[in-house]
DNA sequence: TATACAATCGCACATTCGTGGTATATTCCA
DNA sequence: TGGAATATACCACGAATGTGCGATTGTATA
């Protein structure tokens, strides 16, 4: 997905960042940059996806993570839905992973740290529109790690193997009733099993088990 | 978590590459290199795990990704079940990402492609070492793609702001009646939007509309 | 061998749900 | 201006759930 930019066709660039100082640095290394225009700089989301709306959308836009009134990662969820093909690149602090994760999670396609040197941001804008990811390794390990964290088998509250079998049924939408036909068991058996597992669960209703099934990946 | 290596005290890898031609010349390289020694040569997982019930469990495995018996995205689990402090870097080829994927979230550390230098084993061993995470910039890319399109695709069914509020505590484990008490409304009323949710999500029950709600990644 | 645990089954009863209706006020847009 | 959509509210009733008591079998396992 390459594009080549002349002198003329600059590639677009937003910047949301609330510092003002910082913003005018990045903006003012991004225009030295051949090939490069800042467009807009802006101190909050809602600024930029008001311009959004009567703008051509950038192909680029760099956005902190830590913004007064809506934060980073609901921004890009916002800039995602209102412009998929725009790529947006997380400004960050150390130590911020679970906002960096949650921001990729939501279709950001990198980021870079704030106290790093500015020229590598133009490195990062330069890997996103080549197609890449601008991430570095220990954080793609960070990122791993999380990521594992959500998709690896996770708490065990010690379900013996047939509740673990009821309450996938019940996951499903099925009734006591249904299931117990389905087992060949009475519903009594059932009603035994799906109590028995809420007191495992700490639960009382059948929706706060389900969604702990799916929020600790058991089952 | 980085280690310091004398040639007394090498770094144990294992290889489990069905390919013996290939595991041969990594198996060689890693020896001819300072630090790192390659403990063992497998062509298959079992063989490995069985080996892992009485040996030290090794700092590193590369291991195939397609391998015939029991392939390398379960060989991973069951070696980070059995020795979780073991790093795991994938082999690899081209146009794989799914596997990558999945191999990714089931522990395994990075990876390397096939027809890509030997020595980038090398580096990725020693990546590893260091806590990082080997993953070139284009597949970072492809995991987060993948990532984002199993985290994103929202499907609508049209339900209206304040019916995803009630939805959203009914998904917690609330009651009809802590809602309307909580909102400020009449029972009724929480009870009448329930209803219309259940026809747009096409549902008959809560456990349906939760499971509907995680599974699609609705709220 | 004793005992803990899992799995099975039972009953009773209050609470909550699911679903069929109906109805009013507001807002927004054609 | 006049529907369409939304949010609000009410009623009734059978179905299902949640939870309090039990009980009897096996099967491990200490």
């Amino acid at each position: 997905m390459g594009k080549k930019q002349s002198l003329a066709q600059r590639v677009t660039i937003w910047l949301v960042e609330d510092n003002i100082h910082f913003q005018k640095t990045l903006a003012e290394l991004i225009n030295e940059t051949e090939g490069m225009r800042c467009a807009f700089g802006f101190t909050s989301c809602e600024e930029a996806l008001k311009t959004l709306e009567s703008s051509e959308p950038p192909e680029v836009i760099l956005l902190d993570i830590g913004l007064p009134g809506m934060d980073g990662v609901e921004g890009v969820k916002q800039f995602k839905a209102a412009s998929p093909s725009t790529n947006i690149i997380m400004l960050t602090i150390h130590d911020d992973s679970i906002n960096v994760f949650n921001a990729l999670c939501a279709g950001a396609s990198g980021y870079i740290l704030k106290d790093s040197s500015p020229e590598n941001a133009i490195e990062a804008i330069k890997e996103v529109l080549a197609g890449g990811a601008p991430m570095n390794a220990s954080i793609a390990h960070t990122v791993l790690d999380l990521f594992t964290s959500l998709a690896a088998p996770k708490g065990n509250y010690g379900l013996t193997d047939r509740e673990k079998e009821i309450l996938k049924l019940m996951v499903n939408g099925s009734t006591k009733k249904k299931i117990a036909k389905q087992l060949f068991l009475s519903f009594h058996t059932v009603n035994t099993h799906l109590k028995n597992i809420y007191i495992k669960l700490q639960v009382h209703t059948l929706s706060g088990a389900v969604s702990k099934v799916y929020k600790e990946n058991l089952l």
